[in-house]
DNA sequence: CCAAGTGCGACCAGGTTAGTCCGAGTTTAG
DNA sequence: CTAAACTCGGACTAACCTGGTCGCACTTGG
């Protein structure tokens, strides 16, 4: 299946929100998560993740909260998505524990692979600037 | 995230191992099931269903089974998961019950959209046949 | 020193999915 | 004509994953 998780669908909603800031202006996970009716616990919990993935800048303290690392138009929707998600492939065979029993004869796992890059490249191609 | 269920994933086995059969051959879900390693009483259903769809012929009765009901080049990839996983969208706002509470508000839901029309488009344009 | 932030881990609950079991209807081989 | 082999469909169970919550430690500005 096609779908964003909730995590990924939250990060995305947060990083436009953070994209109209002043470059030395910083909004609280909390604020950010009022304002655009995200679950309040959870917010912070993507931002975090963001954070320590480099696509965001936390800034600790009283007043702090959140901000761009970079410019929108150098974050792309693909790396959002893998740094939320992780990248999993298409195939479900890839994951990791359940050992797909016909892993050796499986033919479709190259053509699978082929595809999961074109997505990728698909969401490669859009960044936070066009959201 | 980006991921094939099971289902689809046993589909497209399926599809592929169709390919390789006689036109008036058939193959039966349970002759299938056990060449390939797939669950014995999963794989009839996928076929079943991907029989009511018009991607597959049944042939009942003794010797029946399963045949592809057209030519592998004219079965994408695509169709085949719609058929087998519905074709959701990628934002998870567009789901049956739950209510995005910032639905209106909503300003992501556009681009993903059209995000989600171009991977559909990557998907159809690999056939069964390049599997 | 205190209030307001982030950071991070553990924890619970609900839904979705994989997988199983069963009965019924159909067709062909012998 | 009979029996075997197959498809079809629904109902049911069990496991996994995900979303969501709570709580505590650390940091910083006033």
């Amino acid at each position: 299946m096609i779908r964003l998780s909730r995590r990924s669908d939250y990060g995305l909603v947060a990083l436009k929100a953070l994209r109209e800031l002043g470059v030395d202006d910083a909004l609280s996970a909390r604020e950010l998560a009022v304002r655009h009716g995200l679950p309040a616990d959870l917010t912070p919990k993507v931002l975090a993740r963001l954070a320590q993935a480099g696509l965001v800048e936390s800034i600790l303290g009283k007043s702090g909260g959140y901000r761009l690392a970079r410019l929108p138009e150098l974050i792309s929707v693909a790396e959002v998505v893998r740094v939320l998600d992780g990248d999993a492939t298409l195939a479900p065979c890839r994951e990791g524990l359940l050992e797909c029993n016909r892993f050796e004869s499986c033919d479709i796992r190259h053509p699978l692979d082929t595809l999961h890059r074109e997505v990728m490249m698909v969401l490669d191609r859009m960044s936070i600037a066009q959201l």
